[in-house]
DNA sequence: TCAACCTCATAACAGTTGTTATGCAGTGAA
DNA sequence: TTCACTGCATAACAACTGTTATGAGGTTGA
């Protein structure tokens, strides 16, 4: 077992994101990913054991990302503007998060007919799941929010809508633009206000 | 150009469906639907010119049994309960409904980093959304929603409600049971009431 | 009967896939 | 220096991919 480079496997792993972005994730292979970075398959090798280990490695990076953006949000606010901020992350507001949503749609629908990465897709969810769940607990203590919130089915709820959102702007020729996206969230949170 | 019973493209693009579901959409070969069907690639190849076609056939399925299942809804009832039943057909609540919700997120995925398919998508969504913009015009004329609301946009909202929950129920293992995902909706619905 | 056609099986094609083995340049430690 | 090890290129492997050509059996209609 060699000791191993973060940065480098972030490399690679950020080489691959690129290539879903552009050419599809079915499309992403070994080859493609060694190109992308302007080297050979090689380097992929030596730093993921074999392709499995990629895949999860950059999905995993989905999750990383999308709790940077949240505690980014987390920092900057707090009441239920903190939680808007919070769960604006998924939506496709900018480049960034728009990369984000593709990459991670892609994998979705890759996981479907594949046990063990829908469960991987999972138990990223369900990470995210609980930060929000936490900040609703905190909110209720604060009594910001209504007290008959199911801090636990809200979250459903909440990340249900923005990933819903967020899809809507990727299969709507006719979207809500990034404003519209916006007020959506809004409105709904302050539905939840006490 | 040969006359080509429609039949035996359904049974072919349904097969592909179960493959689909079992094996994920990349590894749905000619092969592996023909196997699925019992004989071999000749047939594939006969109904369809390539699997560009196939998929893209497959793909129509998809709205084809949403429309199908919406229009059962507009049989049955009237009003806003109208609205909350066609809206039901977007959520896994029963086998043929998760089956469908699976197929139409494994194409998504796929079409990430294709834009020939995305715009397929897009204009398949594009179907289902008129038909609920129609429909809530239909409700506002008839004042059984508020008038400040605005058809176009609201259908957005909702199809993303509904597709948003439609994805809990995949990627959350701590997910919205099937009660909890009509609550949902009707609890949004009623908020669009006069 | 015979010819046209639909339906489908079979086989071969070139290209791509993930994986593995091999080897070479560089680096640091002994 | 010598040895081990990292980082990576190269090449080969079998398996699988979509596509295409060929032909056989059945049906239909003249």
């Amino acid at each position: 077992m060699p000791m191993i480079q973060t940065d480098r496997r972030l490399e690679v792993s950020e080489a691959a994101w690129r290539v879903i972005v552009r050419e599809g994730l079915d499309r992403t292979s070994m080859r493609a990913i060694a190109q992308e970075m302007n080297c050979t398959t090689g380097v992929v090798t030596h730093y993921f054991r074999n392709k499995q280990e990629l895949i999860l490695f950059a999905l995993h990076q989905v999750t990383e990302r999308l709790q940077v953006l949240m505690e980014q949000a987390v920092a900057n606010s707090s009441g239920c503007d903190r939680l808007v901020t919070m769960l604006s992350s998924f939506l496709p507001l900018d480049r960034e998060r728009q990369e984000i949503l593709r990459v991670w749609v892609a994998f979705l629908g890759y996981a479907v007919g594949r046990e063990d990465l829908m469960v991987a897709h999972q138990q990223s969810a369900g990470e995210l799941r609980q930060v929000i769940i936490q900040e609703l607990v905190t909110l209720q203590k604060q009594k910001k929010i209504r007290s008959d919130i199911n801090p636990a089915i809200e979250a459903n709820v909440l990340l249900a809508l923005v990933n819903g959102v967020g899809l809507d702007a990727l299969i709507q020729l006719q979207r809500l633009s990034p404003e519209q996206q916006k007020a959506v969230l809004q409105r709904y949170v302050d539905g939840l206000r006490n």
